[in-house]
DNA sequence: CCGGCTAGCCTTGCGTAACGAGGTGCGACG
DNA sequence: CGTCGCACCTCGTTACGCAAGGCTAGCCGG
């Protein structure tokens, strides 16, 4: 497996969650908002981010709900919920502590 | 599992070789040295530990010798080859790219 | 008309890695 | 004598990112 792919873990949720900050998006839409924020730097497979989006779904931090266009084709729309506003918070703080310790080591005073 | 250990994934390595940068250590000393200069913030398990050293000595980024204390206890102390050292040059590169990626999502300009 | 491309959703199986629990042996302290 | 800290180890569980695969649909080129 690539490294980023380890780096990655745990970090999943706070960026879904933080794309949907900002406002309501669908699966497909995320993967390329994710590449173009990040200058390139992550690309989610679709087999990574669908289940995160029905793992986050079952906790209740994001709800979907489907959407149609003109053409008749059919998108999945989701958003924050109050649950998942907090744990937005929740997570960014823990991403705070955590990459400040982590620099604690690898860059000692 | 903890959440923390999600984060972690990926990273233990990079923690560990930072701290073998300064001078050999052995693993129940590591354990600690981290928690001091972490300020608490990790608490390696000793099943986490011991099985990243052996794989770090399989892929020859250190090498431990045992050590026979005055009392008849024995250490085992390891300390970075070269190949480590690069190693290490590079997995602080990636968590540099890495956090930065993160923080340009999770902190929008 | 067919092949391949993008969009858009999904699932299954695999591999990696952190962890808790368990095991060993030692010396010191009460 | 029990238990605590030190110091090493291993095994089974679990989480989760990913590649590969499958589905529908529209569009474009040959």
């Amino acid at each position: 497996m690539r490294d980023l792919a380890q780096l990655l873990k745990g970090n999943t949720d706070v960026l879904i969650l933080s794309l949907l900050e900002s406002e309501p998006m669908y699966g497909y839409q995320m993967i390329k908002e994710l590449e173009r924020r990040s200058q390139g730097f992550f690309h989610l497979g679709e087999g990574t981010l669908y289940p995160v989006l029905h793992r986050l779904e079952r906790g209740k931090l994001v709800v979907g709900r489907w959407r149609r266009l003109d053409g008749g084709q059919e998108r999945r729309y989701y958003s924050l919920t109050e649950a998942g506003e907090r744990r937005l918070e929740e997570q960014m703080t823990a991403w705070a502590r955590f990459s400040s310790a982590v620099n604690l080591i690898i860059k000692p005073a």
